[in-house]
DNA sequence: CGGTGTGTTGAGTTTTTTCAAAATAGGTGG
DNA sequence: CCACCTATTTTGAAAAAACTCAACACACCG
Protein backbone atom coordinates (compact mmCIF):
# COMPACT_ATOMS: atom_id res chain seq x y z
CA UNK A 1 0.00 0.00 0.00
CA UNK A 2 2.32 2.75 0.63
CA UNK A 3 6.11 1.00 1.27
CA UNK A 4 8.04 3.33 -0.21
CA UNK A 5 11.85 2.36 -0.97
CA UNK A 6 13.69 -0.04 1.28
CA UNK A 7 12.28 0.65 4.71
CA UNK A 8 11.44 -2.00 6.70
CA UNK A 9 7.86 -2.38 5.03
CA UNK A 10 6.24 -2.95 8.24
CA UNK A 11 8.02 -0.09 10.29
CA UNK A 12 6.12 2.25 8.17
CA UNK A 13 2.76 0.50 8.32
CA UNK A 14 2.37 0.12 11.79
CA UNK A 15 3.17 4.23 12.18
CA UNK A 16 0.94 4.92 9.71
CA UNK A 17 -2.02 3.02 10.98
CA UNK A 18 -1.35 4.13 14.12
CA UNK A 19 -0.64 7.86 13.98
CA UNK A 20 -4.27 8.51 13.30
CA UNK A 21 -5.23 7.54 16.50
CA UNK A 22 -2.50 9.31 17.80
CA UNK A 23 -4.06 13.01 17.08
CA UNK A 24 -6.22 14.76 19.56
CA UNK A 25 -8.65 15.62 17.36
CA UNK A 26 -9.74 12.11 16.30
CA UNK A 27 -8.61 9.74 18.94
CA UNK A 28 -12.36 10.32 20.48
CA UNK A 29 -13.99 7.99 17.51
CA UNK A 30 -14.75 4.69 16.87
CA UNK A 31 -12.77 2.58 15.55
CA UNK A 32 -14.71 1.87 11.92
CA UNK A 33 -14.91 5.56 11.71
CA UNK A 34 -10.71 5.90 12.24
CA UNK A 35 -10.77 3.74 9.66
CA UNK A 36 -12.45 5.29 6.91
CA UNK A 37 -10.60 8.04 7.87
CA UNK A 38 -7.46 6.58 7.72
CA UNK A 39 -8.66 5.32 4.12
CA UNK A 40 -8.79 9.15 3.03
CA UNK A 41 -5.01 9.45 3.77
CA UNK A 42 -2.25 9.66 1.77
CA UNK A 43 0.83 8.88 3.17
CA UNK A 44 3.78 10.66 1.88
CA UNK A 45 8.06 10.26 2.41
CA UNK A 46 10.39 13.02 3.30
CA UNK A 47 14.24 12.68 3.28
CA UNK A 48 16.28 15.03 5.83
CA UNK A 49 16.10 18.73 4.76
CA UNK A 50 13.14 18.07 2.40
CA UNK A 51 10.16 21.35 2.27
CA UNK A 52 6.88 19.60 3.00
CA UNK A 53 5.62 23.36 2.23
CA UNK A 54 6.82 27.11 2.15
CA UNK A 55 5.34 30.25 2.94
CA UNK A 56 2.87 31.64 0.10
CA UNK A 57 1.92 28.05 -1.13
CA UNK A 58 -1.44 27.28 -1.44
CA UNK A 59 -2.51 25.30 1.05
CA UNK A 60 -4.91 22.64 0.67
CA UNK A 61 -3.97 19.66 3.14
CA UNK A 62 -3.69 18.82 6.71
CA UNK A 63 -0.46 16.74 7.59
CA UNK A 64 -0.26 14.37 10.89
CA UNK A 65 3.32 13.08 11.33
CA UNK A 66 3.73 9.24 11.94
CA UNK A 67 7.18 9.42 12.38
CA UNK A 68 10.02 11.72 12.24
CA UNK A 69 10.53 15.53 12.94
CA UNK A 70 9.32 18.54 10.94
CA UNK A 71 10.77 21.90 11.86
CA UNK A 72 7.92 24.68 11.45
CA UNK A 73 9.38 28.45 11.39
CA UNK A 74 8.31 31.64 10.00
CA UNK A 75 10.23 34.48 8.74
CA UNK A 76 9.22 37.89 9.85
CA UNK A 77 9.48 41.13 8.16
CA UNK A 78 13.04 41.69 7.85
CA UNK A 79 13.64 38.22 7.70
CA UNK A 80 15.25 36.84 10.08
CA UNK A 81 13.65 32.96 10.85
CA UNK A 82 12.02 32.10 14.22
CA UNK A 83 11.10 28.56 14.90
CA UNK A 84 7.83 28.51 15.62
CA UNK A 85 7.79 24.26 16.64
CA UNK A 86 8.81 20.89 16.48
CA UNK A 87 6.61 18.19 15.28
CA UNK A 88 6.71 15.02 16.78
CA UNK A 89 4.35 11.60 16.12
CA UNK A 90 1.06 12.32 16.42
CA UNK A 91 1.23 16.45 15.97
CA UNK A 92 -0.13 17.82 12.93
CA UNK A 93 0.21 20.85 10.65
CA UNK A 94 -1.43 22.66 7.57
CA UNK A 95 -4.73 23.31 9.39
CA UNK A 96 -4.99 27.19 9.59
CA UNK A 97 -5.21 27.32 5.96
CA UNK A 98 -7.81 24.49 6.13
CA UNK A 99 -10.94 26.55 6.61
CA UNK A 100 -10.69 29.11 4.47
CA UNK A 101 -8.86 30.21 0.95
CA UNK A 102 -5.47 30.66 2.15
CA UNK A 103 -2.00 30.21 1.92
CA UNK A 104 0.77 28.95 4.47
CA UNK A 105 2.67 31.55 6.36
CA UNK A 106 5.20 29.28 7.35
CA UNK A 107 7.80 26.97 6.63
CA UNK A 108 7.78 22.86 7.13
CA UNK A 109 10.75 21.12 6.78
CA UNK A 110 11.79 17.63 7.54
CA UNK A 111 14.37 17.54 10.31
CA UNK A 112 15.16 14.23 10.10
CA UNK A 113 13.86 11.44 7.48
CA UNK A 114 9.67 11.66 8.19
CA UNK A 115 6.57 9.79 7.11
CA UNK A 116 3.74 11.82 7.07
CA UNK A 117 -0.50 11.03 6.58
CA UNK A 118 -2.03 13.78 4.32
CA UNK A 119 -5.45 14.21 4.17
CA UNK A 120 -6.68 16.68 1.21
CA UNK A 121 -8.98 19.86 2.13
CA UNK A 122 -11.99 18.59 0.75
CA UNK A 123 -11.67 15.00 2.51
CA UNK A 124 -11.99 16.72 5.58
CA UNK A 125 -14.78 19.18 5.40
CA UNK A 126 -16.60 15.50 4.29
CA UNK A 127 -15.42 14.23 7.63
CA UNK A 128 -16.55 17.56 9.45
CA UNK A 129 -19.93 17.04 8.47
CA UNK A 130 -20.03 13.54 8.77
CA UNK A 131 -18.58 13.53 12.03
CA UNK A 132 -19.44 17.19 13.93
CA UNK A 133 -17.39 15.79 16.90
CA UNK A 134 -14.54 16.19 14.99
CA UNK A 135 -15.62 19.99 14.79
CA UNK A 136 -15.67 20.39 18.24
CA UNK A 137 -12.26 18.97 18.75
CA UNK A 138 -10.61 20.96 16.54
CA UNK A 139 -12.38 24.32 17.72
CA UNK A 140 -11.14 22.97 21.32
CA UNK A 141 -7.71 22.47 20.16
CA UNK A 142 -7.78 25.98 18.14
CA UNK A 143 -8.65 27.68 21.37
CA UNK A 144 -5.88 26.02 22.99
CA UNK A 145 -3.42 26.93 20.45
CA UNK A 146 -4.47 30.48 20.69
CA UNK A 147 -3.58 30.92 24.51
CA UNK A 148 -0.45 29.08 24.13
CA UNK A 149 0.04 31.47 21.24
CA UNK A 150 -1.26 34.65 23.04
CA UNK A 151 0.91 33.72 26.08
CA UNK A 152 3.82 33.36 24.18
CA UNK A 153 3.72 36.70 22.49
CA UNK A 154 3.16 38.75 25.95
CA UNK A 155 6.23 36.74 27.36
CA UNK A 156 8.39 37.89 24.30
CA UNK A 157 6.69 41.64 24.84
CA UNK A 158 7.22 41.82 28.40
CA UNK A 159 10.25 38.69 29.81
CA UNK A 160 13.76 39.37 29.16
CA UNK A 161 15.90 36.33 27.68
CA UNK A 162 16.49 34.72 31.10
CA UNK A 163 13.17 34.69 32.54
CA UNK A 164 11.63 33.11 29.03
CA UNK A 165 14.47 30.45 29.17
CA UNK A 166 13.67 29.97 32.88
CA UNK A 167 9.99 29.20 31.77
CA UNK A 168 11.28 27.10 29.16
CA UNK A 169 13.36 24.70 31.05
CA UNK A 170 10.73 24.74 34.19
CA UNK A 171 8.19 23.39 30.69
CA UNK A 172 10.88 20.36 30.31
CA UNK A 173 11.31 19.37 33.50
CA UNK A 174 7.62 19.26 33.89
CA UNK A 175 6.42 17.26 30.87
CA UNK A 176 9.43 15.39 32.03
CA UNK A 177 8.13 14.41 35.26
CA UNK A 178 9.50 12.51 37.87
CA UNK A 179 13.08 13.42 37.29
CA UNK A 180 14.19 16.94 37.79
CA UNK A 181 16.77 15.83 35.11
CA UNK A 182 15.73 16.09 30.96
CA UNK A 183 17.30 16.20 27.79
CA UNK A 184 16.87 19.65 25.63
CA UNK A 185 14.23 18.83 22.90
CA UNK A 186 16.27 20.65 20.16
CA UNK A 187 19.86 21.92 20.01
CA UNK A 188 20.62 25.16 21.69
CA UNK A 189 20.72 27.08 17.79
CA UNK A 190 17.26 26.01 17.46
CA UNK A 191 16.66 27.05 21.18
CA UNK A 192 17.32 29.86 20.44
CA UNK A 193 15.59 30.41 17.29
CA UNK A 194 12.53 29.64 19.80
CA UNK A 195 13.27 31.86 22.12
CA UNK A 196 14.10 34.67 20.22
CA UNK A 197 17.23 35.32 21.20
CA UNK A 198 20.78 34.16 20.07
CA UNK A 199 22.95 30.78 20.99
CA UNK A 200 25.59 32.57 22.54
CA UNK A 201 22.45 34.68 24.85
CA UNK A 202 21.47 30.77 25.88
CA UNK A 203 24.76 30.15 26.63
CA UNK A 204 25.96 32.53 28.86
CA UNK A 205 22.62 32.16 30.25
CA UNK A 206 22.81 28.51 31.14
CA UNK A 207 26.31 29.54 32.80
CA UNK A 208 24.71 31.79 34.83
CA UNK A 209 21.79 29.55 36.36
CA UNK A 210 24.40 27.01 36.42
CA UNK A 211 26.72 29.56 38.66
CA UNK A 212 23.83 30.04 40.59
CA UNK A 213 23.01 26.74 41.46
CA UNK A 214 19.62 26.22 39.94
CA UNK A 215 21.15 24.09 37.60
CA UNK A 216 23.16 21.23 36.30
CA UNK A 217 24.87 20.75 32.90
CA UNK A 218 24.97 16.98 32.67
CA UNK A 219 26.06 17.30 28.86
CA UNK A 220 25.50 19.87 25.81
CA UNK A 221 21.56 18.38 26.05
CA UNK A 222 20.78 17.46 29.42
CA UNK A 223 20.19 19.49 32.54
CA UNK A 224 19.42 18.91 36.14
CA UNK A 225 17.54 21.23 37.84
CA UNK A 226 18.30 22.02 41.12
CA UNK A 227 16.39 24.60 42.41
CA UNK A 228 12.88 25.10 40.11
CA UNK A 229 11.99 27.78 42.31
CA UNK A 230 14.90 30.14 42.53
CA UNK A 231 14.90 29.76 38.61
CA UNK A 232 11.54 30.97 38.67
CA UNK A 233 12.05 34.19 40.75
CA UNK A 234 14.54 35.65 38.59
CA UNK B 1 -14.53 62.52 21.65
CA UNK B 2 -17.42 60.11 22.95
CA UNK B 3 -21.00 61.10 24.09
CA UNK B 4 -20.74 61.32 27.65
CA UNK B 5 -24.23 61.92 29.66
CA UNK B 6 -26.52 63.01 26.86
CA UNK B 7 -26.59 60.11 24.97
CA UNK B 8 -30.28 59.23 23.15
CA UNK B 9 -32.14 56.81 25.38
CA UNK B 10 -33.10 54.90 22.75
CA UNK B 11 -29.45 54.44 21.43
CA UNK B 12 -28.75 51.88 23.73
CA UNK B 13 -31.61 49.59 22.16
CA UNK B 14 -30.08 50.37 18.51
CA UNK B 15 -27.11 49.19 19.00
CA UNK B 16 -28.06 46.33 20.84
CA UNK B 17 -30.11 45.19 17.96
CA UNK B 18 -27.13 46.35 15.59
CA UNK B 19 -24.36 44.31 17.06
CA UNK B 20 -25.09 41.43 16.27
CA UNK B 21 -25.14 42.11 12.52
CA UNK B 22 -21.60 43.36 12.94
CA UNK B 23 -19.93 40.26 13.92
CA UNK B 24 -18.35 38.45 11.58
CA UNK B 25 -19.18 35.01 12.89
CA UNK B 26 -22.39 35.29 12.79
CA UNK B 27 -23.44 38.36 9.86
CA UNK B 28 -24.00 35.23 6.93
CA UNK B 29 -27.03 34.07 8.48
CA UNK B 30 -30.84 34.88 7.81
CA UNK B 31 -32.35 37.59 9.39
CA UNK B 32 -34.87 35.34 11.44
CA UNK B 33 -31.97 33.60 12.85
CA UNK B 34 -30.23 36.58 13.76
CA UNK B 35 -33.30 37.34 15.37
CA UNK B 36 -33.12 33.86 17.42
CA UNK B 37 -29.67 34.58 18.36
CA UNK B 38 -30.63 38.21 19.43
CA UNK B 39 -33.37 36.48 21.94
CA UNK B 40 -30.84 34.97 23.52
CA UNK B 41 -28.20 37.57 24.03
CA UNK B 42 -28.60 39.74 27.07
CA UNK B 43 -27.32 43.54 27.03
CA UNK B 44 -25.15 44.96 29.93
CA UNK B 45 -23.50 47.84 30.58
CA UNK B 46 -19.93 48.80 31.70
CA UNK B 47 -18.94 52.16 33.36
CA UNK B 48 -15.52 53.73 31.82
CA UNK B 49 -13.24 51.04 34.19
CA UNK B 50 -15.35 48.34 35.10
CA UNK B 51 -13.61 45.02 34.84
CA UNK B 52 -15.50 43.12 32.75
CA UNK B 53 -13.76 39.69 33.27
CA UNK B 54 -10.18 38.75 35.46
CA UNK B 55 -7.76 36.31 34.62
CA UNK B 56 -8.58 32.88 36.59
CA UNK B 57 -12.45 33.66 36.48
CA UNK B 58 -14.62 30.51 35.23
CA UNK B 59 -15.40 31.79 31.63
CA UNK B 60 -18.88 30.46 30.46
CA UNK B 61 -20.24 33.70 28.03
CA UNK B 62 -19.44 35.49 24.69
CA UNK B 63 -19.29 38.82 24.86
CA UNK B 64 -20.00 41.42 21.75
CA UNK B 65 -18.87 44.92 22.00
CA UNK B 66 -22.26 46.75 20.76
CA UNK B 67 -20.83 50.12 21.48
CA UNK B 68 -17.72 51.67 23.50
CA UNK B 69 -14.48 50.46 23.93
CA UNK B 70 -12.88 47.12 25.77
CA UNK B 71 -9.50 46.76 26.37
CA UNK B 72 -8.08 43.43 26.80
CA UNK B 73 -4.42 42.94 28.68
CA UNK B 74 -2.58 39.80 30.04
CA UNK B 75 0.14 39.49 32.90
CA UNK B 76 3.42 37.94 32.40
CA UNK B 77 4.60 35.56 34.72
CA UNK B 78 6.62 37.95 36.48
CA UNK B 79 3.91 40.31 36.48
CA UNK B 80 4.52 42.63 33.83
CA UNK B 81 1.48 44.01 31.48
CA UNK B 82 0.64 43.44 27.84
CA UNK B 83 -2.04 45.22 26.07
CA UNK B 84 -3.32 42.14 23.84
CA UNK B 85 -6.17 44.17 21.84
CA UNK B 86 -8.97 46.95 21.86
CA UNK B 87 -12.14 45.86 21.28
CA UNK B 88 -14.50 47.82 19.51
CA UNK B 89 -18.16 47.76 18.58
CA UNK B 90 -18.71 44.48 16.57
CA UNK B 91 -15.58 42.93 18.10
CA UNK B 92 -16.01 40.45 20.60
CA UNK B 93 -14.28 38.31 23.36
CA UNK B 94 -14.92 35.44 25.72
CA UNK B 95 -14.55 33.04 22.62
CA UNK B 96 -11.40 31.11 23.63
CA UNK B 97 -12.92 29.28 26.73
CA UNK B 98 -16.04 28.52 25.23
CA UNK B 99 -15.80 25.21 23.66
CA UNK B 100 -13.78 23.82 26.83
CA UNK B 101 -14.00 23.79 30.55
CA UNK B 102 -11.49 26.72 30.93
CA UNK B 103 -10.96 29.79 32.81
CA UNK B 104 -10.07 33.43 31.81
CA UNK B 105 -6.08 33.78 31.20
CA UNK B 106 -6.88 37.73 30.27
CA UNK B 107 -8.36 41.07 31.83
CA UNK B 108 -11.17 42.72 30.56
CA UNK B 109 -11.83 46.02 31.51
CA UNK B 110 -14.68 48.68 29.87
CA UNK B 111 -12.43 51.93 28.59
CA UNK B 112 -15.34 54.10 28.43
CA UNK B 113 -18.90 53.43 29.48
CA UNK B 114 -19.57 50.37 26.76
CA UNK B 115 -22.41 47.75 26.08
CA UNK B 116 -22.00 44.55 25.21
CA UNK B 117 -24.41 41.51 24.92
CA UNK B 118 -23.86 38.07 26.17
CA UNK B 119 -24.68 35.29 25.28
CA UNK B 120 -23.84 31.85 27.21
CA UNK B 121 -21.71 29.06 26.65
CA UNK B 122 -24.60 26.84 26.69
CA UNK B 123 -26.43 28.69 24.11
CA UNK B 124 -23.87 29.48 21.67
CA UNK B 125 -23.32 25.35 22.12
CA UNK B 126 -26.96 24.80 20.72
CA UNK B 127 -26.94 27.33 17.78
CA UNK B 128 -23.41 25.63 16.64
CA UNK B 129 -25.73 22.53 16.22
CA UNK B 130 -28.65 24.45 14.78
CA UNK B 131 -26.96 26.16 12.34
CA UNK B 132 -23.65 24.68 11.68
CA UNK B 133 -22.54 27.43 9.37
CA UNK B 134 -21.35 29.13 12.69
CA UNK B 135 -18.89 26.62 13.18
CA UNK B 136 -17.01 26.88 9.99
CA UNK B 137 -17.62 30.37 10.28
CA UNK B 138 -15.78 30.60 13.79
CA UNK B 139 -12.68 28.03 12.82
CA UNK B 140 -11.92 30.91 9.98
CA UNK B 141 -12.15 32.95 12.72
CA UNK B 142 -9.86 30.93 14.98
CA UNK B 143 -7.25 30.22 12.28
CA UNK B 144 -7.58 33.91 10.94
CA UNK B 145 -6.40 34.89 15.24
CA UNK B 146 -3.90 31.95 15.23
CA UNK B 147 -2.10 33.42 12.10
CA UNK B 148 -2.34 36.80 13.09
CA UNK B 149 -0.99 35.70 17.09
CA UNK B 150 1.81 33.48 15.41
CA UNK B 151 2.89 36.25 13.17
CA UNK B 152 3.01 39.27 15.93
CA UNK B 153 4.80 36.11 18.33
CA UNK B 154 7.81 35.97 15.38
CA UNK B 155 7.98 39.84 15.19
CA UNK B 156 8.01 40.28 19.14
CA UNK B 157 11.18 37.21 18.76
CA UNK B 158 13.03 39.26 15.62
CA UNK B 159 12.28 42.71 15.19
CA UNK B 160 13.34 45.49 17.14
CA UNK B 161 11.06 47.92 18.76
CA UNK B 162 11.99 50.40 15.69
CA UNK B 163 10.63 47.99 13.43
CA UNK B 164 7.48 46.46 15.21
CA UNK B 165 6.53 50.58 15.55
CA UNK B 166 6.92 51.24 12.12
CA UNK B 167 5.42 48.10 11.11
CA UNK B 168 2.28 49.05 13.07
CA UNK B 169 2.38 52.63 11.71
CA UNK B 170 2.13 50.99 8.30
CA UNK B 171 -0.94 49.42 9.72
CA UNK B 172 -2.48 52.53 10.80
CA UNK B 173 -2.16 54.37 7.21
CA UNK B 174 -3.05 51.03 5.43
CA UNK B 175 -6.55 50.70 7.72
CA UNK B 176 -7.20 54.30 6.82
CA UNK B 177 -6.56 54.37 3.42
CA UNK B 178 -6.86 57.43 1.01
CA UNK B 179 -4.63 59.87 3.12
CA UNK B 180 -1.75 58.78 4.70
CA UNK B 181 -2.61 60.93 7.76
CA UNK B 182 -4.05 58.97 10.72
CA UNK B 183 -4.90 59.02 14.19
CA UNK B 184 -3.33 56.48 16.76
CA UNK B 185 -5.91 54.03 17.67
CA UNK B 186 -4.63 54.03 21.18
CA UNK B 187 -2.37 56.68 23.30
CA UNK B 188 1.46 56.06 24.07
CA UNK B 189 1.51 54.21 27.19
CA UNK B 190 -0.99 52.07 25.56
CA UNK B 191 0.43 51.69 22.40
CA UNK B 192 4.24 50.98 24.53
CA UNK B 193 2.26 48.01 26.38
CA UNK B 194 1.08 46.85 23.03
CA UNK B 195 4.38 46.97 21.39
CA UNK B 196 6.36 45.53 24.32
CA UNK B 197 8.09 48.37 25.09
CA UNK B 198 8.51 51.56 27.47
CA UNK B 199 6.50 55.05 26.50
CA UNK B 200 10.02 56.24 26.44
CA UNK B 201 11.43 54.58 23.81
CA UNK B 202 8.24 54.80 21.92
CA UNK B 203 9.13 58.60 21.85
CA UNK B 204 12.20 58.74 20.75
CA UNK B 205 12.02 56.45 17.90
CA UNK B 206 8.99 58.61 16.94
CA UNK B 207 11.43 61.05 17.25
CA UNK B 208 13.73 59.75 15.05
CA UNK B 209 11.41 58.95 12.47
CA UNK B 210 10.65 61.84 12.35
CA UNK B 211 14.18 63.22 11.96
CA UNK B 212 14.65 60.94 9.19
CA UNK B 213 11.98 62.47 7.04
CA UNK B 214 9.54 59.55 7.68
CA UNK B 215 6.82 60.95 9.35
CA UNK B 216 5.19 64.18 10.76
CA UNK B 217 3.67 64.61 14.22
CA UNK B 218 0.68 66.51 13.19
CA UNK B 219 -0.41 66.53 17.01
CA UNK B 220 -0.06 63.98 20.23
CA UNK B 221 -2.15 61.51 18.53
CA UNK B 222 -2.02 62.31 14.81
CA UNK B 223 0.87 61.20 12.64
CA UNK B 224 1.24 61.94 8.91
CA UNK B 225 3.24 59.17 6.87
CA UNK B 226 5.53 61.18 4.03
CA UNK B 227 7.33 57.98 3.42
CA UNK B 228 6.10 54.69 4.39
CA UNK B 229 8.83 52.34 1.94
CA UNK B 230 11.80 54.26 4.19
CA UNK B 231 9.71 54.04 7.05
CA UNK B 232 9.59 49.84 6.43
CA UNK B 233 13.21 49.37 5.43
CA UNK B 234 14.52 50.32 8.43
C1' DC C 1 -5.98 78.85 36.75
C1' DG C 2 -4.20 74.91 39.13
C1' DG C 3 -4.11 69.83 38.84
C1' DT C 4 -3.59 65.44 36.92
C1' DG C 5 -2.35 62.43 33.59
C1' DT C 6 0.33 61.92 29.48
C1' DG C 7 4.29 62.77 26.62
C1' DT C 8 9.18 64.19 25.95
C1' DT C 9 14.07 64.60 26.87
C1' DG C 10 18.51 63.57 29.15
C1' DA C 11 21.88 60.72 31.56
C1' DG C 12 23.34 56.57 33.19
C1' DT C 13 22.74 51.55 33.41
C1' DT C 14 21.35 47.00 32.09
C1' DT C 15 20.49 43.68 28.70
C1' DT C 16 21.41 41.69 24.55
C1' DT C 17 23.70 41.37 20.22
C1' DT C 18 27.63 41.05 17.22
C1' DC C 19 31.86 39.36 15.65
C1' DA C 20 35.84 36.66 16.31
C1' DA C 21 38.18 32.87 18.15
C1' DA C 22 38.68 28.75 20.70
C1' DA C 23 36.69 24.39 22.57
C1' DT C 24 33.80 20.47 22.13
C1' DA C 25 30.75 16.90 20.25
C1' DG C 26 29.23 13.83 16.73
C1' DG C 27 29.66 11.41 12.52
C1' DT C 28 32.42 9.21 8.68
C1' DG C 29 35.69 6.76 6.43
C1' DG C 30 39.82 4.49 6.84
C1' DC D 1 38.99 2.27 17.11
C1' DC D 2 41.10 6.33 15.70
C1' DA D 3 41.80 10.51 12.99
C1' DC D 4 39.60 13.92 10.86
C1' DC D 5 35.97 16.94 9.48
C1' DT D 6 32.14 19.66 10.37
C1' DA D 7 28.71 21.66 13.03
C1' DT D 8 27.67 23.17 17.44
C1' DT D 9 28.80 25.39 21.64
C1' DT D 10 31.35 28.36 24.59
C1' DT D 11 33.94 32.48 25.83
C1' DG D 12 35.63 37.25 25.34
C1' DA D 13 35.37 42.07 24.20
C1' DA D 14 33.03 45.80 22.27
C1' DA D 15 28.91 47.88 20.43
C1' DA D 16 24.02 48.44 20.06
C1' DA D 17 19.41 48.51 21.84
C1' DA D 18 16.41 49.31 25.28
C1' DC D 19 15.22 50.40 30.05
C1' DT D 20 15.11 53.16 34.31
C1' DC D 21 14.73 57.20 36.80
C1' DA D 22 14.21 61.96 37.09
C1' DA D 23 12.96 66.32 35.40
C1' DC D 24 10.34 68.97 32.60
C1' DA D 25 6.61 70.15 29.02
C1' DC D 26 2.16 69.85 27.45
C1' DA D 27 -2.81 68.99 27.13
C1' DC D 28 -7.19 68.45 28.98
C1' DC D 29 -10.56 69.16 32.70
C1' DG D 30 -13.16 71.20 35.93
Amino acid sequence: MYHRGNYRSDHTHESHEACISLVPIFNHLESDQMDEIMKATKPVSYKKGEIIYRAGAQSNSLYIVSNGKIRIYRLSESGKEQLVRILIPGDFTGELALFRESIHESYAVAMEDTNVCMITRSDLQEFLLKFPSISLKILSEFSKRLETSEKQTTRFATEKVETRLALFLAKCVDSGEKTTEFVLPMNKKNLASYLGTTPETISRKLTDFKNHGYIKQISHRKIRILDLDGLLLI
